[in-house]
DNA sequence: CGCTAGGTTGAAAGCGTTTTCAATGCAGCA
DNA sequence: TGCTGCATTGAAAACGCTTTCAACCTAGCG
């Protein structure tokens, strides 16, 4: 049979208030008291329930994230770094994916209407109209990922994609004196593809040669842009060449075509990626690539969602997280000690 | 301000115990109230209070899952499965992962003390007498993953490492035609890594010839296999000679390496790993290995929860989960049409 | 000695549900 | 007409906690 605080203050023949007390405040209670108290605690193994206590507080300490797919280490690193910040700032952490802008919608409402939760941050990928009133229809705080909303009105942890592909290409560009660069993108709608390819624009059409020729669209995956590169890697190779594929998994097949191809990376062909997931330093010759934080992005975004449920009326947020160039031996730059051991 | 089943009651002029059954057994009202109540539900955006109604029931539809680490694919694969049976069975899942087995101790007591769950599943690594103690204290439905653990006191999901490393010999043996077989594993004392060496003595020992030599233990990481294959893979290759990898990324270092010195695999030495983990489609040639059912693992433990949840009585019940034996072209089979497309 | 302030405690009022139990009304039936 | 039974509804009792408010006691002070 479940002990509830009643049976403990029998014990310790005390009233309730005491006992309750006793678990939050224990500066007001009697130091002899206190001890009864507590032994009847530890005797009977009382633990307070936690629906009653949150019926009074309001409040679960549990905090929620949703992302559009748990899959691949992306999501993984965003986890992570929100857990780790939810158990610093004392939370829980409800870890929820969803299948596609509908089925992120019902998981909203599902989570904000049966889910005891103090906050939800929401990773989005997608920015329908019916999505952004989900998000309005939730009573809760809620913080947005990676998502350039317009409207100001929730916090909001976003990743400067330009600055890092700026970064890679500058580093083409001035460290690695590269001259012709192929670009290899994710599907021309994606949002992250687009503005790695507009970096990529800026920097060739101000000091390179545009080519459109060298623009092109793959699917993200090793399976597509390996045989892909299978085909015409020769064509791109040769010296000051060098391929920027907006992810690393492209980059590797790449990189791997280029292998098969007997073109030596990067003397033939440089390359470089972008996310500095694990296969990154699993290629031959490692990748350089630009780190996205995601790890900080789940962190950040747990950092305001805890904020704001201590202080629901200021203004809201929004953290602007850069990434970071890793160059690694893919690209050809002249590399120090220390990046070397990377 | 919060409106409450009150609020809904007093606008569609019933009773809060009508609305409480328009919420929850429809059945049991007339329809005219019901839409009356209903409208008023909508009209006030009314949302029942979680808390009190937990509070009745005793149930959050919420269950927790306890992983050592949340890095990499396996756990993500975990979180995955777990995540997906969760929503099946209309749960929400908190997640949380621990920093070796005293922080793990510290997690149980928190989470199931502090959140509001229904049961808690729990990935074992390690099995201190301590840990036990904490599960248990635990007063929730617990299900452990992955350890075998010989009290037969909780509903368990366990891998077969043991068979899915037979299979990987067999087919080395049977259908590439191995004479020789190299095992590099992770830790000596790591117990997955000691399951499949066993697998891998046993056939060696019954089969082929024992050579205390070809045994190494590595860390199961890249970077200091694949140096280390540099120095060796010469000597290991061979008509007939293979490499057995404890898991898929030690795999992959062996055949960058064998292929950096100039061997074809699997021509001159084949090479199989373990795991079946994303980078083992991106070697040249794609790994032979075993996939490990992390996915149906998460699965498995939450329906295992889920069912305890509704039949606490129930004896306990053990699921075994067997990995599944993945041919791809590293290991020098002949291949039908079927398994090249993988 | 009477008063005051501070330290401790308990009674009781919520918090917002679900559910039991009883009451009501009405149709159908003898 | 008087019953029975069913469908529908409401009153009220939990559920187990936090917190306010008032009461009590004691020590310290004038």
């Amino acid at each position: 049979m479940k002990t509830s605080i009643e049976d403990v203050a029998r014990r310790a023949q005390v009233s309730i208030s005491t006992v309750s007390r006793v678990i939050n405040r224990r500066e007001l209670v009697n130091e002899r008291t206190r001890r009864r108290v507590e032994s009847a605690i530890a005797e009977l193994g009382y633990r307070p329930n936690m629906f009653a206590r949150g019926l009074m507080l309001q409040k679960s300490d549990m905090l929620g994230l949703v992302l559009p797919d748990i899959h691949g280490e992306f999501y993984s690193e965003i986890i992570r770094g929100a857990h780790a910040r939810a158990r610093e700032t004392g939370y829980h952490l409800v870890v929820s994916s969803s299948d596609g802008a509908d089925d992120t919608q019902r998981l909203l409402a599902d989570l904000t209407r049966r889910a005891i939760i103090d906050g939800l941050a929401i990773f989005l990928t997608e920015r329908t109209p019916a999505l952004l009133e989900a998000i309005d229809q939730a009573r809760i705080p809620c913080a947005i990922l990676d998502a350039n909303l317009e409207q100001q009105r929730y916090d909001a942890v976003t990743i400067d994609h330009r600055a890092g592909a700026l970064a890679l290409m500058r580093h083409l560009v001035d460290d690695c004196g590269a001259r012709r660069i192929v670009f290899i993108g994710g599907p021309a709608g994606n949002a992250d593809t687009i503005a790695r390819r507009e970096a990529y624009e800026d920097v060739i059409r101000t000091e390179l040669t545009w080519r459109p020729d060298d623009v092109y669209h793959l699917d993200y995956q090793y399976e597509t842009a390996y045989p892909f590169a299978l085909e015409r890697a020769q064509s791109w190779a040769g010296p000051g060449h060098a391929v920027f594929a907006a992810n690393d998994e492209m980059a590797s097949g790449v990189v791997d075509a280029a292998a098969a191809l007997g073109l030596r990376v990067p003397h033939d062909l440089a390359v470089v990626g972008f996310d500095d997931i694990r296969i990154a330093r699993m290629t031959r010759p490692p990748l350089t690539t630009v780190r996205v934080p995601m790890f900080g992005m789940g962190a950040a975004a747990i950092e305001l969602l805890s904020q704001r449920v201590a202080e629901p009326q200021r203004p809201p947020v929004r953290i602007l997280l850069t990434p970071e160039l890793i160059v690694r031996r893919s690209s050809g730059a002249p590399l120090d000690a220390e990046t070397l051991s990377r």
